[in-house]
Order: structure tokens, then sequence, then C-alpha cells
DNA sequence: GCGACAG
DNA sequence: ATCTTGTCGC
């Protein structure tokens, strides 16, 4: 298990250029050259929900098989909320429950999707890649919308991509995933190449919009009835 | 100054 | 993200 970094989740005291500064040194952690477990065994997905009007945080982790893509197991964790949405600085407000989500599941899984951004950040590090520096562990950023960057419309058929760029680097690749629905935006994390992240989000898609950890994340942490 | 702005 | 039912379309 990789060290995780003692300065990557400060508390909030609503110093936003602060952040912002920590969000730059932490990204020079970004690994993004391929480096996880051949052949994949599990893959985890995480997502985060609220309750009480936003007052508890809610983050909910699914560990998979990486063949079947099937759940192996689930977990729920809440934890009281201690930052507002702010854009930008959306890990810091989300990550805290995921982190104690990951602490829940029994053992590390060997690729981690996370629902949001990966590099494709204005300071290159969005949730998917603070995530992957925090855990050290390998991970890609799921989004269903753009944050910051440019591209040209993917064509129609699933597996269809385009290039998203900014300020001149490519940070990401916008996927059509599904036939008649918007594209999503694939992003590496952490130790995890540009160029392999699409191939890995196509080959946990099914015949939905979501490939299936984040899909299943995504479920568990909105559903009402899982509202207590 | 005017938009844009993950979840 | 969340507040919320039905409804149009494949």
């Amino acid at each position: 298990m990789r060290p995780s970094q003692i300065e990557a989740l400060p508390d909030w005291d609503g110093d936003v250029a602060a952040a912002r500064a920590l969000q730059q040194r932490l990204a020079r952690q970004v690994e993004l050259r391929d480096d996880f477990a051949l052949p994949l065994r599990t893959l985890a997905g995480f997502d985060v929900g609220f309750e009480d009007a936003g007052a508890t945080t809610r983050a909910a982790a699914v560990l998979l098989d990486a063949d079947t893509l099937q759940p192996l197991e689930t977990r729920i964790a809440r934890i009281a909320t201690r930052m507002p949405y702010i854009p930008g600085l959306l890990s810091f407000r989300e990550l805290p429950a995921l982190l104690e989500a990951l602490a829940l599941l029994s053992r590390r899984p060997d690729l981690v999707f996370v629902d949001g951004h990966g590099i494709a950040h204005p300071r290159r590090l969005g949730i998917a890649a603070h995530f992957g520096v925090a855990t050290g562990l390998p991970s890609i950023g799921v989004a269903k919308k753009v944050l910051v960057g440019h591209h040209v419309e993917p064509g129609p058929q699933r597996g269809d991509v385009a290039a998203l760029v900014d300020r001149g680097d490519i940070i990401g690749t916008v996927l059509r995933s599904k036939p008649r629905c918007r594209p999503l935006v694939v992003s590496p994390g952490h130790r995890v190449s540009l160029a392999s992240a699409p191939g890995l989000v196509l080959r946990c898609l099914t015949h939905y919009r979501l490939p299936e950890p984040t899909r299943l994340a995504d479920r568990l942490a909105s559903r009402r009835d899982e509202r207590r």
C-alpha cells in the first residue's frame, strides 16, 4: 500500500487561494504512466451524495470483479459536510467521505473509477486525481460534464471519441458511451495514462451511459430509500 | 466587465 | 448535488 500524502487534505478554513495552491503542488505528484496490476482483478466505483439538505455527505464504494463486472461488495460512509461546493475545489468537499468509504472495503481495488474529473481540471487535480494521490491507488475520472477545456462533438457510435483540450494540453477524452446520449468526459486520475483511460472505461460499459463501477456507486450514493 | 463553472 | 411527476422517445 502506497503512502498517502499527509497534507493532501487539510481542514477547510475558507482560504480559496491556499486550496488552489495546494492543488498545484499535489498535481505534480500525479503519475500519468500506466502503473496498475495486470491482469486487473478488482475494480471499484466511488460517488458522493448528500442528505439532510446537504448537512450529511454520503459516499458509496462498490467493489467489482474486473472480468464479470459483478459487484462483490457495497459500502456506504456518512460524515458531516465540512465545506460548500466551489467549482474547482470539489475534491476538498467530497474526498473525506470517499476515503471513509474506501476504508470500509475489505480489500484495495486494482483500479478505481471516481465520479468527476481526473486531470481535466483547471489545475489538473480533479477529484479522481486527488483521490489517487491521496491513496496511491490507480484512478480514472468519469464526469458527465466538462469543467474546463474544449472539444469537437464525438461521432454518434459507442466508442467514438474526441480530445478534450485546455491551454494547448490534451487533458482528457470525450467518449460516446451510448448512442443518442451525451458523451462522458474521461480523464486519468493517477497511475493511468491519457491513452489508456478511455479503453478502461469502455471495457466497463454494458448498455448504460455510465460504466458499471460508477453507475453502481452513483445509484447507491443518491437513492432516496437509502437515506435515513 | 461578461460568461463558465465537476458534484 | 438536491428539490420533484409525469412524460416524450427509442
